[in-house]
This record gives structure tokens, sequence and C-alpha cells, in this order.
RNA sequence: GGGAGCAUAGCUCAGCUGGUUCAGAGCAUCUGCCUUACAAGCAGAGGGCCGGCGGUUCGAAUCCGUCUGCUCCCACCA
């Protein structure tokens, strides 16, 4: 027999999965056994394998091969996912490079292109697998388009339309306008996006102006006055670093108001009035400001000074510090803070209130000379930079905040809230909406929120959810200004043809012309992107399918509270109750052609019908009209696709045919199945929507257990994503680390539910072990064995010890599996074979360099290790394979994988005890030997002092062989010339020929001494404690006892060594 | 804004209904070894106010408050 000296991954795992294939040991047909059934989540059938896959995948292999050595019939279902958007955009792209626009192709001819796609590029993915290891049945495969599974899909779309569960509707969907689709909400990221708040003037209609006039005291975005007041072109001069100067200090003192106890809460960018400041307390009314580096200037003084007058004139107190001041006196600062904050301010000396606004919160001119600020108005360089109010609205406006100024053109109302009494002087007004010169009332809601803004809200129920909420409840007009590709329509007047940006970019500049422009702020907030395009979306009323929650919802809420379906880890139950809670209908319909098309026939006349196949829709048609004339080209077929989820949530039923059959014996074998794995992003998507599939069709649970895998991020934490380049590609690190090694890595730190940092130092351990085992083997399989050799006592206590711990261990690895604490389970596995099995184990019954071993010890580590290998190999398939067919001659036909996993049996905890001390021991003579300099060759003597406690025995073979010992002795008295040493309460010597330094002796003893008396003390304190002694369990008392008697004991030996000693 | 969760060794994490699994594992680190299966290895070792502060208790990493910091999910404040 010739083992090869190394372990070569690539041929061993081509040769076994070969083997496996061809005996068919992946098959599964139903038969008396019990079932286990796992359905694959179908990846998207173009795609590949990433890293994520190799851990959920890896995970599913190692719970059916466990299964399948268990006596299950075990039961892996794989198939691929259309993926409709996915898919639909990779064909558009790859046929825009050839120059086609899809706009140009009949639907017919576009799906031939897709069609064509998928079999180019399909099932790659599934190929990959294979190089993993996965033991899928592929004679199972499916595909979410293939005919069963569309047929289910179809079948399924009209029995819900029957049961009243699918309706049409008009609803506010997320559109993705270069898809031009609909998109659920769940494949919507929200992405923080820097942009700009824009401040509009709605002039209230009829406008009335205030007497006198009146002048308006702008801000920039930064809260310093513009060119009202100062000039202008000092401020843009030096506004860069302005900012930059303020936001350092300003982040520094917001930290310092954050981490000092002050007894206050300070806002931070407040907005009080007109006024932006920059920290307020609004129960001390105490404003603080942070200059922005030009305190000396003189114009930035006035302004200053302006801000604070008008300030001061709401009441608000004001404490000014500069950048220098914050940075570099931060006491002295927060001092001054705390002295304001306990003194309440005295009123503005000059007593009185001057009324510096009028009632639209314009400043009046009494906020200042009013003849200065027209001077300086001269500098002003922008048109929104005006002193006075715009014609037509003078002083009679409204002022909005929006991110979106092109959807005014979409207005119907502004809103306020009715408790807002900022705003209160607007109620029953009407305004005019800018640029569309619409008048549109002013209603009242609680939804807006009065921090916000000015708190006004401009409401375009066509182009917003909540706008939309808004418009349902006061029947506000929808005004949809987009057209599907986001140009705008008509009704975006002269901007009709133009895209949504360009609008924006126009409309903004037309504003600032038409002196509609109140003021810009750099502005960030969270704009929705469609995950598959990854354009904006756009809120968008249209006509969609929707499937009903409700009543489907719950039965599968049900089933996962009460655990009849188990969530691994249960966290993710909560996630789940929340969002079955608040459940909206699905929008199933999609805007795509590659996907299951949606069976609803629209009639000439109007109205549709639904059916599974042209035939019976037109005889439904027929029936339905009246009219029996009717032909098949006389209908047509709705153009929408129906959601992938919509094929994937029946997957668990419509790959057993258990949709078109209900009643075939496969789908009453394997349903339900046992366990899903799966990532917790598609809970929603698709978990929750299997189980509500589950009870709708066949009253039961579609699955037992669903374990929830994370998410693979590299060492920092970050997701692994194409566009970061930080994921490694599996197929490449499977060949260089075997894919053993590669699923034991995936596994190693994946503790369900938690987020796995991938490294690859992990896989690299998972390849070690690899090698480990390899070695262990070819050492095993190089043993002669010799009948005349007589089995000495050290292996035979070896073997004892070993089958106990095996044992121990495999109780450990089903208690884990039970619990799916996969990567546990494997970690037992690893210190099994690698500490006990290699460390201990082997070199104890290591037969002396080139001598044979007896045969029953043979015979018992060959069967040690078939059986370790048989534990292991859910875990590394590959590897175990290989060495179980060396192991011992093999049939052609046999295999570690369909042979039984290791039962488990009783074992003696008092060995393992045994074994355990003995290995203290042995450490304890290895570290004498390595302080003293004894060279593992040279063979010693150990004398055990004789006590009650110690008595010879069989592990004193293993002590004697495992560190080399000639004669183990013994005796009443100490030994002469020894290094004494001891364990736990016994005393061990150590002949030497040396001498020993006894002041260093002394001391270490000496050291022990003192920590064994403190801990004594520790346990005396507990137990001389009447109360502990009263109400601890007998169980902790008497350990307690224990404690102090070894203690004792161990007090007793050390001094007695020290006192030897010092003679 | 609403909800959930996390914080334990340098890193990744165990630690269940309070007490012998109570301060642990793996990796990494350090020291000494090329000892005929394995240097991808062997033999040893060090390392922690269990996030802070209170409380309950005879006893708290564990239970309860609270603060701080982080993560995720939902909502999408214009």
């Amino acid at each position: 027999m010739d083992i090869p000296s190394k372990y070569a991954p690539e041929q061993v795992e081509n040769k076994w999965y070969d083997y496996w294939m061809k005996h068919g040991f992946f098959r599964s047909v139903p038969d008396g056994r019990e079932p286990y059934t796992i359905v694959i989540p179908p990846p998207n059938v173009t795609g590949v394998l990433h890293m994520g896959h190799m851990l959920n995948n890896t995970i599913q292999d190692v719970l059916v091969r466990r299964a399948r050595m268990t006596g299950k019939n075990a039961c892996w279902v794989p198939g691929t996912d259309h993926a409709s958007i996915a898919t639909e955009a990779r064909v558009v792209a790859k046929l825009a490079q050839e120059g086609v626009k899809k706009s140009d192709l009949t639907r017919e001819q576009f799906l031939e292109h897709a069609w064509d796609w998928t079999h180019k590029h399909g099932g790659i993915i599934l190929e990959q697998l294979k190089k993993l290891g996965a033991s899928c049945d592929w004679e199972r495969t499916c595909f979410t388009m293939d005919d069963a599974r569309s047929e289910s899909v179809i079948k399924a779309f009209v029995d819900l339309y029957k049961k009243g569960l699918v309706y049409r509707g008009v609803r506010m969907v997320n559109w993705d306008p270069a898809a031009k689709t609909a998109l659920s909400d769940e494949e919507v990221n929200y992405k923080e996006q820097q942009g700009k708040l824009y401040y509009l003037r709605y002039n209230i209609a009829p406008p009335s102006p205030p007497e006198g006039g009146g002048v308006r005291n702008t801000h920039d975005g930064y809260g310093y006055l513009t060119a009202n007041a100062i000039n202008y072109g000092l401020l843009k001069e030096h506004a860069q670093n302005m900012r930059k100067f303020s936001t350092v200090a300003e982040s520094a003192l917001w930290e310092m108001l954050r981490g000092k106890n002050l007894d206050e809460k300070f806002r931070r960018q407040h907005i009080i009035g007109d006024v932006i400041v920059d920290f307020v307390s609004l129960r001390h009314k105490l404003v603080i400001e942070v200059d922005g580096g030009y305190h000396n200037d003189p114009e930035i003084q006035k302004a200053d000074k302006i801000r604070t007058e008008y300030l001061e004139s709401h009441g608000y107190s004001v404490v000014r510090f500069t950048n220098e001041e914050v940075l570099e006196n931060p006491d002295e600062v927060l001092g001054r803070i705390k002295e304001r904050l306990a003194a309440p301010p005295s009123p503005p000396e000059r007593g009185g209130v001057r009324n510096t606004h009028d009632e639209h919160g314009y400043l009046t001119a009494n906020a200042l000379n009013n003849e200065q600020i027209l001077e300086k108005s001269d500098n002003a360089e922008r048109g929104w930079l005006r002193t006075s109010p715009p014609s037509g609205g003078l002083g009679g406006a409204v002022i909005v905040a929006t991110t979106r100024p092109e959807t005014i053109l979409g207005d119907t109302a502004v809103c306020i809230n009715p408790n807002d009494p900022k705003t209160a002087h607007l109620k029953g007004k009407r305004v005019i909406v800018p640029i569309a010169n619409r008048e549109v009332p002013i209603i009242e809601d609680e939804y807006v929120d009065m921090e916000f803004g000015t708190g006004c809200l401009k409401v375009t129920p066509a182009h917003d959810v909540n706008d939309y909420m808004l418009g349902e409840k006061y029947n506000l007009e929808s005004i949809d200004i987009f057209n599907d590709d986001g140009t705008l329509n008509k009704h975006g007047l002269q901007y009709e043809g133009m895209d949504r940006f360009e609008v924006r970019k126009q409309i903004e500049q037309d504003l600032i012309a038409a002196g509609l422009m109140e003021k810009v702020e750099p502005y960030v907030n969270n704009v929705g992107f469609s995950e598959r395009t990854d354009v904006p979306i756009e809120p968008k009323l249209s006509m969609q399918w929707f499937l009903k929650m409700g009543e489907m919802a719950k039965p599968a809420f049900d089933a996962v509270m009460e655990d009849d379906v188990m969530f691994h880890p249960a966290k993710f139950k909560n996630t789940y109750r929340h969002w079955m809670e608040n459940i909206k209908d699905w929008c199933i319909s999609r805007q795509l052609w590659w996907g299951h098309r949606i069976p609803a026939y629209y009639l000439p006349e109007g109205g549709y019908v639904v059916a599974e196949t042209p035939e019976k829709a037109l005889a439904a048609a027929r029936e339905k009209s009246g009219n029996p004339a009717l032909r098949l080209q006389d209908l047509r077929q709705d153009d929408d696709c129906l959601d992938t989820w919509f094929s994937s949530w029946l997957w668990p039923l419509s790959v057993f045919d258990g949709i078109n059959n209900p009643d075939n014996d496969e789908i009453k074998y394997y349903y339900p199945t046992n366990d899903l794995v799966t990532a917790p992003e598609i809970i929603f998507f698709w978990v929750a929507r299997m189980i509500m599939a589950g009870y709708e069709y066949r009253n039961q649970r579609c699955f037992r257990n669903v374990y929830f895998t994370g998410i693979v991020r590299d060492k920092l934490g970050r997701k692994m994503s194409k566009s970061l380049g930080n994921s490694p590609d599996p197929i490449v690190l499977m060949n260089q680390y075997s894919a053993d090694g590669v699923r034991m890595g995936m596994l190693l730190c994946s503790a369900a539910g938690n987020d796995i940092l991938f490294d690859e130092s992990q896989v690299e351990q998972g390849r070690n072990f690899c090698n480990k085992i390899w070695n262990a083997f070819r050492l095993v399989k190089g043993w002669e064995s010799d009948a005349r050799t007589a089995q000495p006592e050290s292996s035979k206590t070896a073997i004892l010890w070993f089958g106990n711990r095996l044992h121990s261990a495999i109780a450990e690895v089903n208690d884990h599996f039970e619990k799916f604490r996969i990567s546990d389970a494997l970690m037992t596995i690893y210190k099994l074979i690698w500490d006990d099995f290699c460390s201990w184990y082997l070199e104890i019954i290591k037969p002396a360099y080139q001598q044979p071993i007896d045969v029953q010890t043979l015979e018992a580590t060959t069967d040690f290790f078939d059986r370790l290998m048989r534990l292991l190999h859910p875990f590394m398939p590959f590897l175990t394979e290989e060495i179980w067919q060396w192991l011992r001659q093999r049939k052609e036909g046999e295999s570690i994988m369909v042979s039984d996993m290791p039962a488990v049996e009783s074992f003696d905890n008092e060995i393992l005890r045994k074994f355990d001390y003995v290995t203290e021991v042995i450490v304890a003579i290895r570290t004498q030997r390595a302080q003293r300099n004894i060279l593992n060759k040279e063979a010693i003597e150990l004398f055990i002092k004789k006590s009650n406690e110690t008595q010879p025995s069989p592990f004193d073979s293993v002590i004697a062989k495992l560190c080399n010992i000639s004669k183990i002795e013994y005796l009443d008295t100490k030994p002469e010339n020894c290094i004494p040493f001891i364990v736990r309460s016994t005393e061990f010597f150590i002949p030497i020929s040396k001498s020993v330094n006894k002041a260093e002796e002394i001391e270490k003893l000496t050291k022990e001494l003192e920590y064994t008396k403190g801990f004594l003390t520790s346990v005396m304190q507990k137990l001389n404690n009447e109360r502990f002694v009263n109400n601890a369990p007998e169980k902790v008392l008497e350990s307690e006892r224990k404690k102090k008697t070894d203690a004792e004991a161990r007090i007793l030996v050390i001094e007695e060594q020290i006192k030897a000693l010092k003679s």
C-alpha cells in the first residue's frame, strides 16, 4: 500500500465526488425511512458563487450529510431562481452593448435573448457547489421558471385571485425609472445623499403687504447673516474657512456639552424664529455661539450684535466663544456655560421689548437701521438676497422647505400643524404654488413636524408616500408630473420632456430668478435607490396587482411565535413579529418581461378575466361579456410579470409539485421540510412568505427550523462586495486551501446569526487541520503489527481512556447539533482529534521507532480513527472519505457518506477525571524537565509520596511512557537529592545529579504558600458566614468544604517542603 | 422617530434558570525545541476592574435600574 506523503486535495476531491455521483448516494426517493428534507435557497440562475453561498451551502451540506448518516432518507433539493429584475437588467445591458434597445424588440424577441443568456450562463453556480462537496440530489434540480414551477405560480395566482386575495389597485409604489418597474419596499436601499434643502416662498393669496413694508433677515446655511446685514463679498470670501473652523470647534463643544454633567440638554443647530443657532438650551433659554474665526472683523461683529439682539428680544441669552477658546481652554468655556446655567439671565438692560418682527416673521425696521440695510443690499449679488419682499407678496408668504423643488408642479396643498403657534396665522388661507401659479389650500394635520424647517410642508400626493396619505385623508387632487422614465409630462409645464434631475437644477435657477427662493442649505437626506439599477426611486402612483396579507399572515405569525417553526437564533422572532404585526399588502406585479406573465386578460370593452390559460380566459371572457363571438386575439394579456418572490415563496411546495398535484407521493413524503438555512436579510422577502404559503396550501408549516447565517464580512467588518473588491473568489480559495479547508474555515467563525468576519487565516486553519489528520493517518497506517508483541499496559489504558473520551465528545457534538450550534460541534471534534487523539492518545500508544505494534492496539486505533472520520465527515467530506477508504479494505460501492454516524454510548466520567489528573502530572514533569534542562531522551526515575490519595494505578504506565520514566516508585519517606514538586496535594520527586538552588526553590514555594493561604482565607470567610451556610444549597457548601480540606492539605505539603529545603 | 440586540483576553466569540464549566475556547503573541506522522509541527507560558455607575442577594459576568459606546431592523422629516 502506497500512501502519498502529502494530502493532494484536488485529485481526492474530484475522485470522490465522481464516485458519490456514480453510486447515486445523493439520490433520494421516498421509502420507509424517516425523511429529512432541505430545499436550497435558490441562487440567481446566472450568478456565481460568493462567500455567502459558501457559508450557507456548507451548513446545509453538513446538516444533510449528518442526517443521511443517522439513518434518515436525506433529500437536498437544488435549484436556481430566475431573478427577474437582475437578469432582465443584465440582458438589457448586454443588448445595449450590441446596440439593441429593449424597446425595439417585441416581448417574444426579448425573451428569446433572455433564455439564450440563461442557458449560456445558467447553472454555473450549481457546478461550483459541486466543488464544495454539496450532496444535493441533482436529479431534482429545479428552476423557478421551468414548466412545473411556472405552472405552479400561475395556478397559485389564479387560485388566490378566486379567493379574493389578489386585487388590482392604484397605489403609491417605488418606481424604478431606469428599469421602468415597480419595486417592493424591500428592493429599495436608502442611502445618505448630500443634497440641498430649498426654502421656497409660497405667497399667500391674496397678498396683504404689512404696514410699512418689511425687511427680511436672511441667513446662510451656517446661521450667519448674509448680505442683508453685511458685505456679501466678504462673507463669500471667507465662507470656506468659516465652515471648517466652526465645524472643528463646534464638534469639540458638542462633545463637551454631551459629555459633562450639565444638568441640561442642549440642542445643536436649532432654529429660533429666523435664526439658526449653534447650540441652545431651550429650558434655560441659553444660546451658545461659536464664532467662525473672524470675530475681529467689524462686519461680523455687527452681524453678531444683530443676532444677539434678536435672540435677546426673544428671551434668550447668548454666550459667544471663539474657536480658540473652545479648543484651547475647554474647561474655562465649560465653566462659563455652567455659570450661565446656574444663574438665569437678567432681562435686557434697557428693559422692554422691541417689536422687531412683523406677523410674518420678517424683521421690521426696528431691528436695525433700515437705511443701512438698503445700502448694503446693493452689494447683494444674487437675486434671492433681496432686502424687500418680491412683488405680489409683500410679507405675505409661507416658506416651505423641500429637497425636491421640481415636485412643486404637483403640489396640491401646503400643510401645517394645527398646534403650531408659529403658523397659526396661516390657518384657512390659500397660497400660490411657485412657477405653477396655482392656488392651493393650507391644510392642517398633526403629521407635520413643527420643529423641522419652517413647520410648513408642501403636499404632493402623487410623488411622496406621506403626502399620498395626506391626500387620501383630505381628498386632495393628485397631479402626476412624471413619465415612466423619470422625465416630466405635460403637468411639468415648460419643463416637459426634461429629466427630473435636470429640472431640479433648472427650477432652482428659475425660482431664484423669480425671487421665490428664500435660501438654500446643504442637507443630508436619505434617498431610496433601486437595489437593481441603483437609480433613485420615484414614489409613483400606479396600477398594480396586490396580494392581501392580513389573513394569510395570521397562521404564519402564530407558527413562529409558538415555535412551531423555530428560528435559530431565536432573536429573529422579534424582527419577524414586528414586521408581521405591521404587514402591508404585497405588491406582486413588476413591469418586466422576464418572469411569469400575469394571467389576466383584458376585454375589448373593458374589464378583465383571470385564468390559467388563454383558452380558459377566452371562455371566461365570453361569459363575462355575454359575447360568444369573442376571439382569442380580442383579448389582451396583462403585460406585467410577477415579482420573483412570488415564485420563490412556493419553493418548498413547488419543488415537489405540491401546487399542481397536492396529493402526489413526493409532497406527502418530503413535506414539511426540516431545516431552512438562509440569511436574515431575506426573512421578510422569502422566509415569512414561504411560511404563509405553507399554511395557505397545506395548512402545515413548510419547515421545522430556520437557521439564519450571518452576513460574511471582511476583517474590517465591511460587507463583502464586488465594488469593494474585498471578496475572495471561493473557487480560488478552494484550490488553495482545499474544499474541506474552506468549509472548516467558514464554519469555525460562524456562530449562528452573528456576522462572520472572514479572514483567510481561518481557512488556513482548516487546511492545517486537514494536514494534521493526514499525518496522523500516515503514522497509524505506517505501523506494522506483530502478533508476538504484547500489548503494553500504557496502550491498554489509553484505549480505555480514549474510548470514554470519544463518547463524551459524541454526546457533546449531539447536543450542539440539537441546538444548531454547528461551529461549536466542529470545535469539539477539532479538539477531540487534535488534542485528545493526536497529542495524547497517539503519543501514548506510539511504538518505538521501527518497532512493531501489538495487534489489539492497532485494531483499536484503526477503529477509533474510523469513528473519528465518520464523526467529522459532514464537515470535511473529502478528506474523511479518502482516509476512511484507506483505513480498511473497502468494497466498491462502500462509502463513508452512507456509513453510520457513531452513536453515543455511556461513558465513565471517573476515568476522564483520572486522566485529567494524569495530564496535570505529565505537564508538571515536562515543566520540571524543561526548567532543569533534562532532555527528553534522558530516562529518569519518578518517586511519589505515598498517601491515601496516591496508589499505584494503570495510569502510571501512561506517565512513564510520555515522560520517559524508567521507574515509578511510591515512597513513605522523602528521597534524597531530588527535585520536589506538587500536583494538587501530592508530592513528586525527580532525582537530580546537579545541585538545586535552594533559595530560588524556597522563594517559589513561599509564593505558592501565600497564594494558597489567601485562597483558604476567602473560603473560610464564606464558611464562617452564617447566612451563607444557612442559605446556600448543600452542593455549594460541600464544594466549599472540599476546597477547604484540599487547601489545608496543600498548605501542609508546601510547608513541609520548605522545611526540608531549609534544613 | 419606533423596535431589537450587543459590550467578556490583542482578534473572533462561548458562558443556559444567580453558586465547580466561573472567569473559558479557538486564533494570535511570547519562550524553548528541526524529538523519524506533522515547523502547515511539538512542548510550555503570559494575558481580562466580564463597558461605567447604582441596586437586589449570604453570593452577580449572569437578575433589575441607569449612563456611555456600537450594531441591526423598521419608518423615510419634507
